[in-house]
DNA sequence: CACTTTGTTCAAAAATGATTGAACAAGCCC
DNA sequence: GGGCTTGTTCAATCATTTTTGAACAAAGTG
């Protein structure tokens, strides 16, 4: 079947950004889906749980990834899977890149308080040196996400 | 004491990459260290096992993020921190990224081939879509890691 | 209002992934 | 050779993360 093999994959690819397997599970099938899909629906097809189901729509819904659309009449919530690229990775850089980008400079300047009540002047030197280089890595690192975006906007 | 700051700032650092812990810790008191370390020093200074230290050490040269260095007539191999980002950004590549992309692509195949037996046009069709657009994502992906590689040169 | 449907929360259980440490291999050195 | 030293391997253990499911809330329905 299409559809478990589909999911399959979208398990393995959100393992690779670090999320877990339920998240790669939902997605992947609403990715092959081409009617909106309820809670309960991910439930029975996929087999997980109430639980899982409702955490990883939010997440989901957090990334930009789902978008929820209305079915007929009915009360309860349908989802569709967005698929445009530019979008997935700007809800990623959003939500999982920028927010370790920031305490990472964060971290950096407690390092540095730390570094100038060093003793050794050729200690405090090395270490200010290595925390410059940090300091710099990030730097390079927030200049990327934008080129990424842009190549990544289809 | 700086070298436990900046090491914990290295365990958060890899955890983001989706590495363990122990190779957070010895990169980081690397490079945190003016003088060469041993696997030894590295089992003292961080109270790991010395099993752990022998993996997170393969992992790292793996990575290239290490360099093995010879210290004075002593048997034992000694180590410091690559911190060329240029050099770690490249290894992470290699070692982490393009495999990826790598079996993504073969995936993909194999959906495809499976998306050609479906019975119902209107579905075939869709699916087509769909697993182009996978294609394209990875495409997309693969164009970045060369820029990623020369933005992140130094 | 009582009952159903839909979805959320969160403590406990299960699954996953990392670490340990004892056994082992491979060189050195006397 | 026999005894050190250095480092590797991997099954068992431990820690962390994810999933489950029962209890609950909110909102519709008759």
């Amino acid at each position: 079947m299409i559809e478990r093999q589909v999911v399959e994959f979208f398990i393995d690819g959100v393992k690779v950004l670090g999320m877990p397997r339920s998240i790669g599970e939902i997605y992947g099938l609403l990715f092959v889906s081409q009617e909106p899909r309820s809670l309960d629906d991910l439930v029975k097809a996929l087999g997980i749980s109430k639980g899982s189901a409702s955490q990883g729509l939010r997440a989901l819904k957090g990334l930009g990834a789902i978008r929820e659309v209305q079915v007929g009449t009915e009360r309860r919530t349908y989802f569709v899977a967005s698929v445009e690229l530019k979008r997935l990775v700007g809800g990623f850089i959003r939500e999982q890149i920028r927010p370790h980008l920031e305490s990472g400079r964060n971290k950096i300047h407690q390092l540095e308080e730390t570094a100038r009540s060093e003793e050794d002047p050729a200690r405090r030197q090395f270490l200010s040196d290595r925390l410059n280089r940090l300091e710099h890595w990030l730097k390079s690192g927030g200049r990327l996400l934008p080129v990424a975006q842009k190549l990544l906007g289809e």
